[in-house]
DNA sequence: CTGAAAGCGCTTACAG
DNA sequence: CTGAAAGCGCTTACAG
């Protein structure tokens, strides 16, 4: 009550330390419950604290204890397109940015969020400046050439997403080849099929790669006749789908039996290019979608597609960064097993699996 | 080429130095481009910084300069529940956070984001935390009381979302008011509803309050007859609308003829809820949500809702903290303003509005 | 148990 | 234009 309101400037220890009649030793100790404090002298620093609504300035915090409680994840903003806000971006990536807010919790840590545009020049120097303000970087896919990824990776642990291990950094992924493997055998196997297409994602998305190569083997050793190229290239959003779809239609090209997506946003796109033209899912051509994001059941007709475990894709990014940081640990790689969902954009009805098989492909199936 | 490398402990300011031959002030000078160094001089810096990849440490600049360059953003994590990652958090909140993120990139700043469970306890402390790791906060609805927050703005600048500026905080909302009123008039005087009801979001969330109070008042006032009370109690989410919906109808109620619902999730319970009972919307019960998330155009039939420009709520909430920030600026209260969007859920055809009627009320129509 | 002091890696007046 | 030095607000051995 005789100190006069202080508002000038910002309250450090010295004040916290000057108030309690200790010194900033103590405070610092009883704050960080460090060492054994005297009862007495634990209570005062917490009065001290309290009447002043003190909170310890973490830079400065960061500086002193070479951590700074916090992980960055980067990753690309999409362009502007036909569907505003409902890029892949959008649905996907902040599922992700979500596991790894949450696992970080628990551990005491926080996440800095970055975007980068696809036009932004210079991503590797933006990227470098965030690099200082962390301990660990998360890095979403297509954000940079191995080498850059090398060379952050001396300055703090960097984990990858949906990328590829290097000596220096880490990775963590989904299964795409046995979730696109199960696709195709339900749609070429179970429905009978005869012709397929994979309308794909963007051209170097190590993902898109992934779950391209595997249709085709899959599809052309099961007997199906498989459309590709560059007419079937999307780019991962909704209005890339559409326009594939729009496109081969107005130069009068053949529709397959069954399109696979690239990923669910695609699939919309596709659904509703089909829609627009009056050709009916599933009955005549059928869509599946891969990613499972929450609007897919409410497409219509719900879309069959493969579940990536997406929140814990995040999760896992952190966890294993969070091991590199607090000690050696942290593998260098880790896949994620997917589940095949069945609904009813693939011919098969009232969301029931056509034949009796399991839907479930999590690990034990092949 | 002479020196080994030294992966030991981590690459300062004094490394370059040494390695360019200048002294730390002249490196720092040149990497923030302050003064004029001589054109060799920076070219030393440059080659060094260069070739040891030397990346400044955050928490010591900002310890020196007194300026982090981040923001946290805070906000509920929503509890579990029947439709899982589908709660208003995911759809709504994500998108207000990229839209702190991308004004922020404008301003060189990086955003810190953080969740705190429902359950959570000492989230006062939680976030005190977090204030002493950035510059300014921005605290989404129902996290803190007026007195918590009030505490928390004398450590750093404050703005909040959705909730009522204080002496010390700013805050920044969409126009509720406007976009319920011009919804209400649409379902009661456009479409002649007689029997109306507010399916109402969290209890203490201020953005409900204030919609729940306009749908009274203006319903009332256009001589419809209004539901309310507890029954009509919801939370946000899908499940809580379509629990309310088959509470409702399992007690043998009468349903009005529209429903208006507090958001857009509440709504896609509701149509679910609905249609499992093979109620047809429109035809039997119009049905309403408020946002206009992205999913709302896809549902059967298109949602009329009333568009937030949500992603923009967060770029102004950065900007008006940021001003704070960097001088001492910043409206204390900004309110933005929102735009009927009217589909076939409320019982207009194909889209097309029923009378004309100008859909946009942003601001002009009374 | 507690305090004085050094050190974390930067930036920036202040002198040359 | 450039360098030596102080200072930002903490934490933590090191002595008492």
């Amino acid at each position: 009550m005789a100190e006069p309101n202080k508002t000038k400037g910002t309250l450090t220890i010295y004040d916290v330390a000057h108030h309690a009649g200790v010194s900033i030793a103590s405070v610092s100790r009883v704050l960080n419950g460090q060492g054994s404090p005297r009862a007495e002298t634990r209570e005062r620093v917490m009065r001290a604290v309290r009447e002043l609504s003190f909170v310890p300035d973490g830079a400065a915090r960061a500086l002193s204890n070479g951590l700074k409680e916090v992980v960055a994840v980067v990753f690309r903003r999409g362009g502007e397109n036909e569907f505003q806000d409902e890029d892949e971006s959008l649905l996907f990536m902040d599922v992700i940015n979500r596991g790894v807010e949450v696992a970080a919790q628990r551990q005491g840590f926080d996440v800095l969020i970055s975007s980068v545009g696809i036009t932004d020049d210079n991503v590797a120097a933006r990227i470098a400046l965030i690099a200082g303000k962390v301990d660990g970087l998360i890095l979403h896919d297509r954000l940079l050439s191995a080498v850059a990824i090398a060379r952050l990776a001396g300055i703090v642990p960097v984990v990858t997403l949906a990328g590829s291990p290097t000596p220096s950094s880490m990775n963590v992924r989904c299964d795409n080849e046995t979730g696109m493997r199960a696709l195709v055998r339900h749609l070429v196997i179970d429905h009978g099929y005869r012709s397929v297409a994979y309308l794909s994602g963007t051209a170097d998305s190590p993902d898109n790669q992934a779950r391209a190569r595997v249709f085709e083997a899959e599809a052309t050793g099961s007997g199906a006749q498989v459309q590709v190229g560059p007419s079937w290239q999307g780019n991962y959003n909704a209005a890339g789908g559409a326009s594939v779809i729009t496109s081969l239609l107005d130069a009068g090209a053949e529709l397959p039996r069954a399109i696979v997506c690239a990923n669910d946003q695609t699939a919309l796109g596709v659904m509703h290019a089909l829609a627009r033209r009056g050709i009916k899912v599933p009955d005549e051509v059928a869509v599946t979608g891969f990613d499972d994001v929450p609007v897919a059941r409410h497409l219509h007709p719900p879309l069959t597609t493969v579940r990536q475990p997406i929140q814990e894709l995040g999760a896992t990014a952190f966890e294993v960064l969070y091991a590199r940081i607090s000690a050696a640990g942290g593998a260098p790689e880790v896949v994620l097993p997917v589940e095949l969902i069945v609904r009813q954009s693939c011919g098969c009805a009232g969301g029931a699996t056509l034949p009796r098989r399991p839907a479930s492909i999590a690990g034990h199936e092949i």
